[in-house]
DNA sequence: AGTCGCGAAATTTTCGAAAAAAAGCGTTTT
DNA sequence: AAAACGCTTTTTTTCGAAAATTTCGCGACT
């Protein structure tokens, strides 16, 4: 069983904590590519790089202090991961953000959020238990980031609460579902960057009844909660963000038309 | 069974705009790397390449007349989508296959081949009924392969069959929920190989079937029919060919020994 | 016997330059 | 004025060699 090599980890790392027995989730550890795929993704969660932005190897080339090829390979699974697009012959680009697709992609995180979720607590473990404590302290310990924080803060709360939610799903046995959480949990990062710009009063403990509700093994309310979680942020983006999210529409199709 | 609710949830309300641009499946046509990576995908899919098979990069540069670049670059692609694997510094090899894995892919596949199924029958129009018909009759023209039919013969039938499936759910509104479920329909594909080879008498008219459903536009009969397509495989796998299955899970520990 | 170490061979990873393609631009043509 | 052409510049794509790493084989040591 996969999940055996979880419950064996140490819980004290930071970095990857879960979903690592995934099917493909992981790339090679070790490798240098791997260091730039990894910050390229990051940058383009937090917005560094922005939505339809186009990725030039001479730029890139300078910012993360590599080669061509290296960069191809990075952005090339980039593109697997939607996060980035490309066309031949003209190169690479930051995957476009659009409400449409915020909202097809929320649609399905319901789904595999609730089913990994469900599953995750019916076969939870003492030890999975303990992260979920963990990161879920970890999380508590930094307020939301607002619009006029430092990138180093976003990225940090970022990890943090990605990792608090690995937590919680991390005992599921299905390594497909989790992959496919895992995506699509990403994606949903990048949107959330934007409506936290406009959220005036944080919605307050929702991780914290999150917890408890999973702590409790009540697979309904757990459901529930993280259903609502995900829900409210969509009608929130769908109806604070109107102008922004519609933007990177206008954005595509003059980058397209040139 | 928890199908039954799923067909009748509806999708999501807004997702209209979102029918016309697929997330990430277009990697770039017309380059030479796309083409690489199709036929290595390819040779994956129809077992050419076998599973847990090492990749070197010596073979793999003699076998498509390519460089190590682009050949890297494929791997990559292929990585992201769960169809090799590399470890740091131990380069790739093709994905390993498993009776739980089968179990756990098919399991997902049929909620996502029934929800997209049921959503493109909602939005279904002409022009996807008569690629239906077509692609239906491109495929019945063939039979389906045996073990020892030629390759070509395999992969212009697998070319088919996929081509009918994707059919079917063309119309489909939910570009995530067809990208997932394409992935693992490919996946899937891995399998069919191995179970046709020992399937006596091929169970006949199950497309035919499933045609005709869908173009009487009948939710409820189509997606039970394509549930028990996958199912129907699935437990023909488990109880046919367990020697296969279990074999590579050897072969792989094997691999790593050596 | 087992294993530890060390050099040789095989293999992977990284790199930047050459080739190919696209974009930009000014001039000419309709 | 808009389209068409040919030129230069920019950017992407492809390639194979150099560097780094792992694997293998063999002898010495515990």
């Amino acid at each position: 069983m996969p999940t055996a090599r979880i419950l064996k980890m140490p819980l004290g790392t930071v970095e990857r904590a879960a979903a690592t027995t995934a099917p493909q989730d992981v790339l090679s550890e070790g490798a240098a590519t791997f260091d730039i795929l990894r910050q390229m993704r990051e940058d383009i969660l937090c917005c560094v790089l922005k939505p339809d932005q186009r990725l030039r190897f001479g730029d890139l080339r300078q910012r993360y202090k590599t080669s061509v090829g290296t960069l191809r390979e990075a952005l090339s699974h980039l593109v697997s991961e939607g996060l980035a697009r490309t066309e031949a012959g003209r190169g690479f680009a930051v995957a476009p953000i659009s409400l449409a697709d915020f909202l097809d992609l929320s649609e399905l995180r319901v789904y595999l959020e609730t089913r990994t979720l469900a599953d995750a607590i019916r076969h939870g473990t003492d030890a999975w238990e303990a992260e979920i404590v963990s990161s879920y302290f970890l999380l508590s310990k930094l307020a939301p980031p607002k619009t006029d924080d430092p990138v180093s803060v976003k990225r940090e709360w970022g990890k943090r609460h990605k990792r608090f939610h690995d937590a919680l799903v991390a005992t599921c046995t299905s390594p497909w579902s989790l992959h496919f959480r895992s995506e699509l949990f990403d994606q949903a990062r990048r949107y959330h960057w934007l409506t936290m710009i406009h959220a005036r009063s944080r919605r307050r403990n929702e991780h914290l009844d999150l917890r408890d509700a999973v702590l409790a093994r009540d697979i309904d309310a757990s459901c529930a909660l993280i259903e609502r979680h995900i829900r409210t942020t969509v009608e929130q983006a769908a109806s604070e963000v109107p102008g922004l999210t519609m933007e990177s529409g206008r954005r595509a199709r003059r980058t397209r038309s040139r």
